[in-house]
DNA sequence: AGCACGCCGACT
DNA sequence: GTCGGCGTGCTC
């Protein structure tokens, strides 16, 4: 028997790939692309097939024998392999971690039982091949020159859709896709959103316009069943267009003709643990090396996709409107917190804002960023403070639950009923955060019906949407919450949103604070006035004079990211500025700051700055301290070029602290 | 990262 | 006597 040599990539922190050998005569080998099973180490893994090869340096006692090939499924493109490749050497990680947890888990199993079925499964479904929509909304002159220009749009085509919230973005992705799957049989589509809690109601508007159109979803709620099943689908060029949160975009499109990212802006495209890749990053990137166009869609523009518009890089398509007949944008007003001294945190002018709607039957939001009851827990009489004895931070209190609760390591106590160190019985919660609100408005307005909707009131599966429903039937007059509230639901009842301390982000140590802020305030004020009902935004602040506020008041992105990308232009940050951040962690600070001056020295360089390593400012988390190292240069290439030979010299170095790299960090 | 091997402390 | 703590070594 024949055999050849089959290189493999498999998930596996080691910065290689791995030879098997594999009986087969001469030109039967395996296709690059499939799967294989093999032994690995001590246990059996699924990797992807990189070369296929008649030679291999591997001495014989350590080859073993792939166990069995994938056959049955069509092998992985080569320009998925090239996209997984770039990623892989981009963000410096192995090409087999970026490539397999990527894939439906089923596929990577020992059995092949869940694939053959799933395969047998879409086998039986009918394929839709009518791409003609149902009835199409008349589009505004402005929604429908977007539309064009996407549709139209041949080639790589980066397309920056600049609209306000209910200016009908969604409506321009559906006419353009419309174009799309008319034009071309084939053609699949992605479409990119941040969350899964807003794909309901996407998905449900692509279904009732796409009748005849296989949808595929895949996101992080879907059995595992469902992602194999959807997953394959969208690898065999079935499901035209599919609709995924991050994780997606490593998914396989033979037939990818338009990508779209909805909230291109949004952080949650940003992996933030394991591989840190940016799925909007990788988005732009494939869409290149297809060669199709790719449709970046926000309010609140990204400063890095901004910046590419106002150059030229991106083409910038402009909503000034909203959709929706009548509907105007609200008005925001800032409420002065050191002129109307607030109760139970909430001013008189916000108050009366509240009766008002009540009186009118009609909705209000609060928006709190913080769970919880209070931030701390204090003591008067010694000083004593709720701090985690885990973590550099404060133990959270939790009054329904009767706990403290530190946010960053989960460490859970009772309520102490006296001070630890002085027996004080009269401890005091300092600061507000949605279930001290919620129940100051009890106090208020013991007539108002009030919910709340936080990660703390929606921790069982399903509850978050069967709140929102309750919102929806109009069963609620006032709603508080977090920033889960901010996002994607239109209530079409509501007509007051009210802020009520986002002075903190103002002053943050992180320079995208300010870039947050704003996108975030904007798509809170943007819940309100969905249905054409007149309403308004009240922020509450002590800073009322701050540019940032000014420029929400004015619904003016434009001006506010001139002066904030000029900011970052002199103080040499990103867009100007490319970074990476080298991070480790260990028992004792002093031991993670020795290994990341180590890691300074380790390569000699004069293309890159290289900072002093610093601890994180939360330093420490779960017993863990953490420092970092931030390399910077204004050249994207060199600092690659850098990384490269960096990371090698650290995997040297073998030292038994944990590091990690992150590449265009979004948070330092 | 897994996973196993290996060499010292307190338990039925 | 063994169960199990996690140090360290390896993965084609």
């Amino acid at each position: 028997m024949a055999y050849c040599i089959l290189q493999i990539a498999l998930d596996t922190p080691l910065d290689s790939v791995f030879d098997y050998r594999w009986a087969c005569e001469p030109g039967s080998e395996p296709a690059v692309g499939q799967l294989a099973l093999v032994n690995f180490g001590r246990r059996e893994a699924v990797g992807v097939i990189v070369a296929v090869k008649q030679e291999t340096d591997v001495p014989l006692d350590k080859l073993k024998d792939a166990l069995a090939v994938r056959s049955q499924l069509p092998p992985l493109s080569s320009k998925w392999l090239a996209l997984a490749r770039f990623a892989a050497d981009y963000y410096h990680r192995p090409l087999g971690e970026v490539a397999m947890p990527g894939l439906p888990k089923n596929l990577r199993l020992s059995t092949t039982v869940a694939l053959d079925r799933a395969l047998k499964k879409l086998a039986k479904l009918e394929d839709a091949h009518d791409p003609s929509p149902a009835a199409m909304p008349v589009l505004n002159p402005a929604q429908q020159q977007a539309a064009d220009a996407i549709g139209q749009a041949r080639g790589f085509t980066p397309l920056l859709l600049y609209g306000v919230t209910g200016s009908g973005k969604t409506e321009v992705y559906l006419q353009a896709c419309a174009q799309v799957l008319a034009r071309d049989d084939d053609a699949q589509i992605l479409i990119l959103v941040p969350e899964i809690n807003l794909t309901p109601q996407l998905e449900g508007n692509i279904r009732a316009r796409f009748p005849g159109v296989m949808l595929a979803t895949l996101h992080s709620s879907l059995s595992e069943g469902e992602r194999m099943l959807h997953w394959l689908a969208a690898h065999q060029g079935r499901a035209r267009i599919v609709l995924g949160t991050r994780l997606a975009i490593l998914s396989s499109l033979p037939n990818l003709k338009l990508i779209v990212i909805d909230e291109e802006h949004d952080p949650s495209y940003k992996q933030q643990e394991g591989l840190r890749y940016s799925a909007r990053d990788l988005a732009v990137w494939r869409a290149h090396q297809l060669r199709i166009p790719i449709v970046l869609g926000s309010a609140t523009p990204s400063l890095e996709s901004w910046h590419h518009a106002q150059t030229g890089r991106y083409r910038k398509l402009e909503l000034r409107e909203r959709a929706v007949r009548d509907a105007v944008l609200p008005r925001v007003k800032l409420v002065d917190m050191e002129k109307d001294k607030p109760k139970e945190g909430l001013t008189s002018h916000l108050i009366a804002a509240l009766r008002h709607r009540m009186e009118r039957g009609e909705q209000s939001l609060l928006f709190l960023n913080r769970r919880g009851y209070s931030p701390v827990l204090a003591c008067d009489a010694c000083g004593w403070i709720s701090n985690c004895t885990r973590c550099t931070a404060f133990m959270v209190l939790h009054r329904p639950e009767h706990r403290l609760r530190c946010h960053h390591c989960s460490l859970e106590l009772r309520i102490p009923h006296s001070c630890p160190t002085c027996g004080n019985i009269d401890l005091q919660p300092l600061g507000r955060g949605t279930q001290r609100v919620e129940e100051g408005l009890q106090l208020l307005f013991p007539e108002a019906r009030v919910l709340r909707i936080d990660a703390d009131s929606t921790r069982r599966k399903g509850s978050a949407q069967a709140a929102f429903d309750t919102v929806h039937r109009g069963e609620v007059d006032i709603l508080i919450g977090t920033q889960m509230v901010a996002k994607g639901h239109d209530f079409k009842n509501l007509t007051l949103v009210g802020v009520l301390n986002p002075d903190t982000a103002l002053f943050s140590q992180d320079y995208r604070a300010s870039e947050r802020l704003f996108a975030q305030l904007m798509q809170v004020a943007g819940r309100a006035g969905r249905a054409g009902l007149e309403s308004e935004v009240l922020i509450q602040s002590r800073y009322c004079q701050h540019p940032l506020y000014n420029a929400v008041m004015r619904h003016d992105y434009d001006r506010f990211a001139g002066s904030l990308l000029e900011e970052r232009h002199q103080a040499a940050l990103p867009p100007y500025m490319y970074q990476a951040l080298l991070r480790a962690e260990a028992p004792e600070l002093a031991t993670a700051i020795a290994f990341l001056e180590q890691a300074r020295d380790a390569v000699p360089n004069d293309a890159v700055v290289l900072n002093d390593p610093i601890p994180m400012t939360m330093t420490r988390v779960h017993n863990v301290d953490r420092a970092q190292l931030l390399v910077e240069s204004n050249s994207r290439p060199a600092l690659q070029a850098f990384l490269t030979v960096w990371v090698d010299a650290l995997r040297a170095m073998k030292s038994r602290v944990r590091w990690s790299l992150e590449v265009d960090p979004l948070d330092i």
